[in-house]
Formats: C-alpha cells, sequence, structure tokens
DNA sequence: CGTATGCTTGAGACGTATCAAGTTCGGTGG
DNA sequence: CCACCGAACTTGATACGTCTCAAGCATACG
C-alpha cells in the first residue's frame, strides 16, 4: 500500500455519478475530498482484514475487489464484489462492530479512505444520501438472500452456472464476450463454494458443451441462455 | 387473517422499546398508532408472499415468524426469523422492488401494518430513526455473510449445531433450557439448508451424545459448550 | 534453466440425498 | 371416549454428487 503523490479529487472523479456520493452537495463533497486519503494496491493486496477495526470507509476509484470470509478451515468464501464508484468497509462503520469480511484487489487499483467523522456527518445532514445507502443496503440483502437459497439448495454445477452470470453481470463483457474480471480456479471455487477440481471439471464440461470458452483465465460466455438455463434461475 | 377488533396501540405496545421504533417522537408514534392496520394470525398463515408487492411494513406485536424463499424446486429456505418488536418487509420497500421472501407465523402472532407514506416520512424526518434502520441492516448483512461461509464449507453436522444455538439465542431458552420455538422437522432442515432425513438422524445422535434432548418438536441444549464445539465456531 | 505456482486429470472415499417402508402423533368425527 | 385417518416422524438401504488425495503437466518468473 503505497500512497500516492496525487490522490484523485472526488469533483473530477469518473467513479461518483455511479456510486451513492451522486447524492453529495457541492460543499459536501468538497469536504470529504480534502479530508479524504488514497492509496494504490496492486493485484492480490488486502485492504483490510476480517476482525480489525476501521474508522471509516473505502471508496473504489479504479479496480476490482473481492469482499471475502475466511470459514473455519482457513478457506476463503468470497461474498461479493467491488468495483469502480463502490464503497467497502460501511457495514462495520454503521454496525460499530469489527469487520466481518476481509477485502483484496484483483487487479491494480486505487482506494480512497474517507475517515468515519465525515462519513456520519453526511448521514446525519444529507436525508437523501442517507435513503441511498438505505437503498444499497437493501439490496444487497436481497442477493445474500438469494445466494443463501442457492447454496443450501443448488448443485455445484448450477451454481457455477449461475456465478459466472454473476460476474458478466457485475463486470460486463468486452465486444467478444470475454468477462472483464481475472479470477483463479481456486478464486471461482470460493464464490460458488466447492472445491477447485470441481470448478476446472465443470468448466471444461461446459466448454465442451459449447457454453463457454477457455483461455487461461479467460472465460467467454458464447451460450448465455443455455448458460442461464443451466443454473436453474427462477422467474 | 382476521382483523381484530382492538389493534394494539403502539404508545402501550410491550414491544416497541425492543424495537427501532424506540427512536420516534411523541407525535411521530401517535401517528402511526392511529394509521396502522392490526391482523391475527394463527401457526403457519402466510403473511407475505415473496414476489408480490407491498405499500408497508409489518411490525410483530405478538408470536414469531419464519422469512423464507422458495428455491428453483420448490423447496422452502429459512433465512431469519423475527419476533416481538421486529419488523419485517422494510427491504422491500426500501429497494422499491418486489418481496423476495415470504414470511408465515410459527405461532399465533399479531402483526400490525403501517404505510408506505408513514414510513418513509419518519425516514426522511428523523435520522435518528434512519440511522436505527442503517445499524439494523448492517447488522443482518453481517449475518448474512456469516450464513453464506458456512451453507459453503462446514458440514451438516456443524451447521445443525450452529442452527440450534443460533435459535437458542434468536428465542432464548426456558428455565428447563428448552428452545422457546417449536418446528417441525421439515422447517429445522430448511434452516440447515439439508433433508429432513438428515436433521433427524443428527438430532438423535446429538441426544446420544448428551448434546441436547428432544420430546417431539421440543429440544432441549443440555450441554451448550460442547454443541459449541460442535458447530466449529471461531473467534 | 530451474523452481514454484497454478492447472488438470484420475481414482477412491465419504457425506448426504433419495427412496421405501414402517411407526407415532395429533386431530376429527362417530 | 375411542377409532380412524392423514401428516409428521423415524429407520434402513442404496445411489449419487462432490471432496480429497495423488500425480503429472503447463506456465510464469527470477
Amino acid at each position: 500500500m503505497k500512497n500516492k503523490p496525487e490522490p484523485p479529487h472526488c469533483e473530477s472523479c469518473d467513479s461518483r455519478p455511479k456510486s451513492v456520493f451522486c447524492a453529495l452537495a457541492g460543499n459536501e463533497m468538497h469536504d470529504i475530498s480534502s479530508n479524504k486519503g488514497s492509496s494504490f494496491y496492486e493485484r492480490g493486496q488486502v485492504i483490510f482484514h476480517e476482525g480489525n477495526r476501521i474508522n471509516g470507509i473505502y471508496c473504489v476509484n479504479k479496480g476490482k475487489i473481492k469482499i471475502y470470509q475466511t470459514g473455519s478451515e482457513g478457506k476463503e468464501q468470497i461474498i461479493r464484489f467491488a468495483k469502480e464508484g463502490d464503497i467497502i468497509g460501511y457495514r462495520a462503520l454503521l454496525s460499530e462492530g469489527p469487520l466481518s469480511a476481509s477485502a483484496a484487489t484483483l487487479e491494480e487499483s486505487i482506494v480512497c479512505f474517507i475517515p468515519k467523522s465525515f462519513v456520519l456527518n453526511i448521514i446525519q445532514n444529507n436525508p437523501n444520501f442517507n435513503f441511498k445507502l438505505l437503498k444499497m443496503l437493501s439490496k444487497e440483502l436481497g442477493e445474500a438472500a438469494r445466494i443463501i437459497t442457492d447454496l443450501a439448495q443448488k448443485p455445484v454445477r448450477e451454481r457455477l452456472a449461475e456465478s459466472l452470470l454473476l460476474l458478466k453481470n457485475t463486470f460486463e463483457l468486452d465486444e467478444e464476450k470475454n468477462i472483464q474480471v481475472k479470477l483463479s480456479r481456486e478464486e471461482l471455487a470460493n464464490i460458488v463454494g466447492t472445491a477447485t477440481e470441481s470448478v476446472i471439471r465443470l468448466l471444461s464440461e461446459f466448454k465442451k458443451d459449447k457454453l463457454i470458452d477457455i483461455e487461461g483465465r479467460n472465460i467467454k460466455l458464447i451460450n448465455i441462455p443455455a448458460l442461464t438455463r443451466e443454473a436453474n434461475i427462477m422467474d
């Protein structure tokens, strides 16, 4: 974690319009912009660690991040992802407890840190921001519930298909239908909740069935309707 | 769902001090009290159903409730519980989408309904209430993350032990250490995320090992430290 | 060029689901 | 109050999915 000489300004941040901070007033934004910190991370670096306490929230200026918990046997479970414009670490700040998850970068990233007092100040004075936060938490809670049901009831094959579609929705596809994030087989397994070997076997089955194409960590979704069927998603 | 002749008043509601509504001002509370509805439910009745839209939130005056989703094969997955003082249905209200889960009573219950406009009004005008909501959602989100990791990584045996402890924390034990909620074996299975038969087999193992005692739907936790060990809970 | 790390494949073991058949329990009506 | 019926519960046998372990292979890196 090296501090960049020039932290990005919130005023000119490309991510801001997409984030909860779009609700900020000019002076509020300026306030944050001049009081935040900013750090550069390489791929695989840990931003914060489960169990620790933090005094603020992080805002992703650039890059892709995984949020994960460590299970009792030391195995990593990826809970969700964050990308440009997303904030992370707010759960611990709001509940005033220790961090319930860790965060690490999936690629080179720039992440800003906003001290607690500024966040709380905005929460108390800007109902609009406040409401945006509530909405965001609600949305995540709904997603978490769906994940719980899937983990409890779906076989690994369906969960893997569903995870690929989740990655597509989160990180988009490029012109050639490649998922715009590079994950190791182990990381994929840690989303799906299975063993690395199972991911490998099922990925090559999907490839054989012409649902996807694989080149190293590059995954191309060539038949999304069929993949959706494979995922057994309800409506 | 029959409407009771005398809806309980918020002012004298036993549950209020325990709920998010403890943050309400006198006039706000009176406002809600005179505009809410109230219904009586017998055991097993559905309060609201996944996919529907509701225009308000429910507040549990008395009773015990399960919140559950239906998986793609029609199997029920219990996500969480609600009891006296808890509110339910707020996720859908805040995210302005359809309900992501259903709610049904586990015993005779009285549930109040507060129309959307009143809730939103308080959210916008009472920062204290607002912050309480944020805290509540954050707490739930943390719990959901833990459940996700457990479902993905722990064997059924550990999950069942953990679920029993969760029920203890949610509904308390009576003087004889009985869990204060009566669930069918199938409902237990739908918390743990397993088959009914597996729950039955494991419960009798726990009984044989003197961790619990069972009499029908009554479960007595006689050795909580050992049960905690069985659950393989980290710290 | 060698070494470490991630990836792949196969064989086997294990946990859990499923199916089938009883048994008990709880409620209803005679 | 008892007999009956259906639902919930229990137990056993079996099948299947997935994990684990082990070994070989590809790839990246110093």
